[in-house]
DNA sequence: CGCGTAATTGAAAAGTATCAACACTGGTGG
DNA sequence: CCACCAGTGTTGATACTTTTCAATTACGCG
């Protein structure tokens, strides 16, 4: 559910060094946005630590929660690469701290780093299978067990993220979700 | 709905003749398996005409469509960057013609032709993009405007692609889909 | 014609949303 | 120190949506 990508982070460090006009480290509160929806962007981030969403707000006010981040996630890079305004917000959870690249020399690496893009690459298409099982996984199972498979695969998801959000990103009321934890601590 | 790639098809064109060992152009009979899930590939396709579907299938025997191909889409790239077993199965719909390039020769491309590498990571952000929204859309809206949408940017569905398909597609029961179509005629 | 696949419809059961009330917590100011 | 407030979480009742199960019709094709 959080997934992580330490490549990515590894690389980004073993670049920061030699080109620290370009990345800078960013320390951030939690509940700040760092990218907002249908806005210009000017950087690429890498999560260094902490925890953040990715989410995609609709005109009737409804929030979808993509994906939570974890280390070494990247986020930014599709706006980056399709020059177009945000397509999500993705907003700190606690505190935070990310590696800010440059759009343009990010551009560059693109361009003339063949090991970073092939990261890119690598991390795109991640990106894209992992969509593919989550919606699909999402539609077929029931809330209960969606939170069963949550817990599993992140233990801790209750003391590190709102009820809310976790509602956001099954798609459900909290309402729904509430009665399906119930349901579940009595089965 | 059905996204197409001109960009995509134009440049597989452009290099078909000085490539034709590994490019071939193949015709395709409906409901033909191109790509089966969690088996290896050894192609990537560029869609020349015709639609296809990708599907996922679960363990319970669920089928979830994750997306309608059209011209110049392509298939099988996601295995080949990321080197694993196919994520989901592709199955043609009506009469196809694909291009089918050699895996190598796809990776060798990525890795040596600047302008092919940068319009596959364009293919790849179109696609997380894609999803997002869709996935989105179909989580906060009753099937009835999901389908008013469907038909809105592709009136022809209907004609084309079969019911119990649209159902899957919505992630829904053929029998909710037919209840939502009748209401939505009454109305 | 007869067969298999696709499409349609009804009724009951299960799952979810909506609305609304109430409990708990940590801070803030009087 | 207590009262108050805002944010978060909990719970019940009801209405609505969707699935499940099952029966029937329509269509294309050998």
């Amino acid at each position: 559910m959080i997934r992580e990508d330490k490549d990515i982070l590894n690389y980004i460090f073993s670049l920061e060094k030699k080109s620290s006009e370009y990345i800078t480290l960013q320390h951030i509160k939690p509940m700040y946005k760092i990218i907002k929806q249908d806005h210009k962007t000017s950087n690429i981030y890498v999560l260094k630590s902490g925890i953040t969403k990715c989410y995609l707000s609709t005109e009737d006010g409804n929030v979808f929660i993509q994906e939570f981040f974890g280390e070494g996630q990247l986020f930014g890079e599709v706006e980056a690469i399709h020059d177009t305004l945000s397509v999500c917000s993705v907003e700190s959870i606690n505190n935070v701290q990310v590696y800010a690249i440059n759009k343009e020399y990010f551009r560059d690496l693109l361009a003339t780093d063949k090991k970073f893009n092939n990261l890119i690459l690598k991390t795109l298409t991640n990106k894209i299978a992992y969509k593919a099982h989550r919606h699909s996984y999402n539609q077929f199972n029931s809330i209960q067990s969606n939170i069963e498979r949550l817990k599993k695969i992140f233990p801790e998801l209750m003391q590190v993220i709102s009820k809310q959000d976790i509602a956001n990103y099954l798609g459900v009321t909290l309402r729904s979700l509430n009665r399906a934890l119930k349901n579940q601590i009595e089965a």
